[in-house]
DNA sequence: AGCGGTATTACCCAAATGTGTAATTGCCTG
DNA sequence: CAGGCAATTACACATTTGGGTAATACCGCT
């Protein structure tokens, strides 16, 4: 049982290329193409696919903001980003848009279809080159920041801060007079470069000073 | 010119299989492998290798602190992590660590191979339900939580909050009175369930109600 | 033994924050 | 058109916050 199959793209030849070969040999259907996703949720309502190939650059809406419609519609559909472009930012918004996978341009046909089958199958899919940017974000993004050099003590009184206790409660807490909490916090909020409690708390999350559950 | 690799697994069968694949034809030549990473570091020194299968469950420090240690010192040598594991936690603490690749044990020989060359090219490799946890947890970080049904007012009070503004400050960027904005954090603070200032931007941050630069 | 950094407490005082109550206006929807 | 919700302002009051200043104590290091 083959799986029905949309193609948005406004490149003709591309769109004939992958016609010719998705055929009922490699396990889809090619219900329908389109040079662009600004009707796609009728087309989809008349036609329903179980999976889109979706060009990022398309005259109108443009194929990422098509797959948060789409997505928010069908969320079972599964929708590949299909393209040229190797840009972070594309990639970011592509994959937070819902796709389910981002494969290359240059991918090669065989591994093409694959990676097509593997998305079908629950997995998700990404080209080399797009899983290697999306692990440099992940790493990124762990990267906890000690540059602002705070003590113990100081550490332990922002957590609390953070948790949204009073000074009285982190005296409690801590078991110190509130006097000396509002000292602490005083000499966080110049490490900081701060002058307030919200202020101290927006850094510290942001710059992961403290850790989150 | 095949690449040197060194296989970092407690169970012996499945290491003798893998060298067993991993022969010359392959493209790759196992160095040497062993039953722990507790002692990578010299082993590295001693016969420097382009690539390291690691797998997370072992004895001694585990594939994970591995990971940590060997990329602080020898960032450039590829490391794909090799385990029956699939719990979000351990994905996301290795790719963290550095990984260069996550790939089930499940995975077939020849795509084995197939992936360890992706990566060697310099993509990154991911076994398709990896992947598919990994946007998962991409798309759950840029979900806007709308569950808290703030007004447009009290979004942007909140945001000036976030910022660090003080009540009269914010009341200055919103061209209100100051009792105006007390009485909007009032009703922020309800709806957020907090009840005063740093708790509220905490929350608002963590469940992104409002969007950071 | 003495120095420097951290932790602690205390007090004063100005300013900001948070709560309660209440009233007015405007806009949208049933 | 009436009722509900959002936005606005006002005032009073208690509490909290934040800054400045100063002193004591502990701990590690030289």
């Amino acid at each position: 049982m083959a799986y029905n199959l949309f193609i948005y793209d406004d490149n003709d030849r591309l769109r004939h290329t992958l016609e010719a070969l998705l055929t009922e040999a490699s396990g889809f259907v090619v219900k329908t193409s389109f040079g662009n996703c600004d009707h796609a949720i009728e087309q989809i309502r008349e036609n329903y696919p179980d999976l889109i190939i979706m060009d990022i650059n398309m005259p109108g809406m443009g194929g990422i903001n098509g797959v948060t419609l789409i997505k928010e519609l069908f969320p079972e559909i599964k929708i590949v980003m299909h393209t040229v472009f190797e840009d972070d930012e594309k990639i970011f918004n592509s994959l937070c848009a819902g796709a389910d996978g981002y494969l290359l341009k240059s991918t090669n046909p065989l591994k093409f279809v694959q990676s097509l089958h593997e998305l079908m199958e629950g997995g998700a899919s990404m080209s080399p080159f797009i899983a290697q940017r999306v692990l440099h974000f992940f790493r990124e993004s762990k990267k906890v920041n000690h540059q602002f050099s705070l003590t113990k003590r100081e550490l332990e009184v922002l957590t609390w801060l953070v948790k949204g206790h009073s000074y009285k409660m982190i005296a409690g807490e801590c078991s110190v007079t509130i006097d000396t909490v509002k000292k602490h916090l005083q000499n966080i909020y110049h490490k900081l470069h701060v002058s307030c409690a919200t202020e101290a708390v927006a850094k510290a999350i942001m710059h992961k000073i403290i850790l989150l559950d």
